[in-house]
DNA sequence: TCATGGTCTTGATCTAAATCAAGTTATTTG
DNA sequence: CAAATAACTTGATTTAGATCAAGACCATGA
């Protein structure tokens, strides 16, 4: 229950519309509460992502792993993002990420189908749907340009003013993946930028 | 008028909805066509983006200049392509991308508020977009691991498998810029790949 | 409680790709 | 058509950041 009301606060605030009581019951209805341990799995990869979360509560990291066995970072997430693989997700075809909780994770998770559903009878939800697909754009146009334009230094800074929040909540050398950067090069530059 | 043909065929073929006379009428009163010249600018750096442009016929690049004074080309749009720095699009902000024509560029533009007048009346063009946003979702999300991921040489192969128009219509220097590359190590790149 | 494995730092070395430079070939345009 | 400008190639040099290596500092759980 209560688990719902911050969902609802959510959707509410982004779409800027009100959310009906038979709104919210068709809500609970579909959306199940899924909870994973640190370092448990919400998708791997080779998999199709047959759901997708909201988190209520923890984080969570997107990544691949190269033919060298390395890993790369595409995306940190925190409460209140949504947890998926857009391309498998949509497509029903099998995902080249894993996606892994970094602490206790609680999501509520539904399917494509039912998010289909949600989509055409609650107006609030595809309000939601429609803003939130405009941000990812946007943000999405954003990190391209830092990873195409900026040096290590200055995608750093970026990312310390426009998500402070990541360096509380993620350790160093998943900050550096998710930057495109060894740990070794990250620490150096923050120890350059002590002055 | 031929013009608006294949502007509905597009509409109608990747929404998977028909367009009635009304729709078709309604569309045609509120795209204006533009041309423009090769080298012209769709959009300048520091303007609010006010129009989206359909390419019909011509290409372009969007693309920043960094302090140094270096370009970085982040789209290369052909014809069947929305054209616009969507979060100025968007937010009417002011834009830190410039859109020039690579090739003279004829395109049915609107503006931020009679498209969401479509999205409103039109189903097609509501559905239209849904999956557009989709696709655009996808397609960054694969661009971004490509950045992280692939060596250059990696990058240009993913190029040439996906967008082998691109060889065919964009310089090489333009090439190697959308692929955050100089054009000399695009230059060896392509003399090593024949072997 | 201590040991085991993960995280962070610092230094030395290496490498992919950028930059600089100069010449060659194409394309525009007057 | 010639002149000018832009595009492409090839070689020499530099550099940002990766990799390799080793020690310090932690968590956390047996």
């Amino acid at each position: 229950m209560s688990n719902f009301e911050a969902f609802f606060d959510y959707i509410q605030e982004i779409s800027g519309k009100v959310l009906s009581e038979d709104d919210k019951h068709l809500l609970m209805a579909h959306f199940k509460t899924k909870k994973l341990r640190k370092r448990q799995y919400f998708l791997q990869e080779g998999d199709v992502c047959k759901y997708i979360g909201f988190i209520v509560k923890g984080s969570a990291r997107t990544f691949t792993v190269d033919e060298k066995g390395h890993e790369h970072i595409l995306k940190l997430s925190l409460e209140n993002w949504w947890l998926a693989d857009f391309e498998s997700f949509y497509l029903l075809t099998p995902s080249r990420f894993n996606i892994e909780a970094l602490e206790d994770l609680e999501v509520l998770q539904s399917t494509n189908a039912q998010i289909e559903e949600f989509l055409k009878h609650i107006p609030a939800f595809s309000a939601m749907a429609n803003v939130i697909s405009q941000n990812y754009t946007i943000a999405n146009q954003k990190r391209m340009q830092a990873a195409m334009s900026y040096t290590a230094e200055e995608r750093y800074e970026d990312l310390v003013s426009n998500y402070p929040q990541f360096l509380q909540r993620f350790p160093q050398n998943m900050i550096a993946s998710y930057l495109g950067l060894s740990p070794e090069t990250l620490s150096r530059i923050r120890k350059n930028s002590f002055k």
